[in-house]
DNA sequence: TACTGTTGCGATACACCGTATTGGCAAAAT
DNA sequence: ATTTTGCCAATACGGTGTATCGCAACAGTA
């Protein structure tokens, strides 16, 4: 009896945790999206059985939420941000970054409050820069309000690029790939401004557009800090 | 043989029409969530096997793309408004009373471009009310982010409020409510900002707060559209 | 060492999903 | 009256999340 014909053991089963988990989770969805995310598929790529992980989570959503938290690790700041303005800024491209690394990130954004140990050192970091600047009411809208901002951008930045991919061109040719459809309602003249902004529009790229929204945004901001609390 | 104990004739098919369909998609969705929503229920409400769907809808995801689109009838305004001002807040602020209607349009609010009839619509209504105050691209950019905004807005709401409902409780009580964990967080003293942003923040209704930071975000999109174009 | 209790895992099972395929039946056409 | 056509229902398939159950390996005790 040889080495290479002696029966494997019963696959001495890799111990599991979260962490692996959630990591093989996440690697099939950047893969193949949140739809590629399945018990079964992960499990599977542990060399598990499907009901294994209820060892370790108990339920896909909380699965879900985990993937989410993991990757607001890639959004916390290295160090903590000089400035208020350098802090929200930081954060809606950090996480228009890590976005665009796990696509899937965008249908779960906002989808759920983020009560995760990551997430919540990122608000903390984030309060932390504009603490003191103005009473707590203040602090905490302008915060939703940037949060609100870039979650809505990064989503629809997101949704376009998807319709792009299938259609399979950029939005220049958009208007024709999009199909019949959208020429043949255009055509229609019951939307000239409409037509107006598809055909004589710019095409400016998706991240000068969200960058200039965000400074929009926050010029804003700045302009409720600086009042005095009434 | 009386009236009332002959044979039903075997159930003459309804005829059947795409509104139908997504009317009764809609009542489904409204009553139970968007997870309540399956073709075989659809069909089932209205008397039908589930492979007839097929002869009005090419797939669920078309569904869903037509549910959206019909509640942006309701968001259509009723007259074209006065101003830009007025059209922007208009339009968020139906957005919003219509979410709070169909909550599960939370859910896909940017999670797909808009292309039905009745968005296109609205689009275009908004659009005519900005035309002309700015070169294209600025009135472009004003749109989107104030799209972006109340549609970050919208989900965050609406996130909140299920995440209320399913504690129990308002916000308030929320800390204890949302369980052992976020308060063992917050007493670790390692998030002190937020900490104190919890215990010391006012609570503030959901309708103002959205109103603020829309105003905000006007605002700010107020002092761009005045700037000659460059 | 023999036996027993416990624990954790795998297999099985259930209800449901979206959709492809098939077959029969009623209406229309010949 | 017979054939053809078009639509609808039934069936089927491969997937899903999760409840249940039985077994096998280990721990502790006599």
């Amino acid at each position: 009896m040889t080495v290479w014909d002696r029966p494997e053991p019963p696959t001495r089963p890799v111990p599991l945790d979260r962490e692996r988990i959630v990591a093989a989770a996440i690697a099939l969805a950047d893969e193949g999206g949140l739809e590629a995310v399945s018990l079964r598929k992960v499990a599977a790529r542990l060399d598990a059985g499907p009901m294994r992980l209820y060892g370790y989570i108990s339920t896909k959503k909380e699965l879900l939420d985990l993937m989410v938290d993991e990757v607001y690790a890639e959004i916390l700041p290295e160090e903590q941000p000089a400035d208020w303005r350098e802090a929200l800024r930081g954060l809606a491209h950090r996480t228009r970054q890590a976005t665009l690394r796990h696509e899937w990130l965008a249908d779960l954004l906002g989808g759920r409050p983020t009560l995760g140990p990551n997430a919540l050192a990122v608000t903390e970091t984030t309060l932390a820069a504009l603490d003191g600047l103005a009473d707590l009411d203040t602090v905490m809208r302008a915060v939703e309000t940037v949060g609100a901002y870039f979650t809505g951008a990064i989503r629809r930045e997101i949704a376009n690029l998807r319709a792009e991919r299938a259609t399979g061109l950029s939005k220049r040719d958009w208007q024709r790939a999009s199909g019949p459809h959208l020429t043949r309602m255009l055509a229609t003249g019951r939307f000239p401004a409409l037509a107006k902004a598809v055909y004589d529009g710019t095409e400016v790229d998706a991240e000068t557009s969200f960058a200039t929204g965000l400074d929009w945004v926050l010029d804003a901001v700045a302009g409720k800090l600086a009042q005095p609390p009434a």
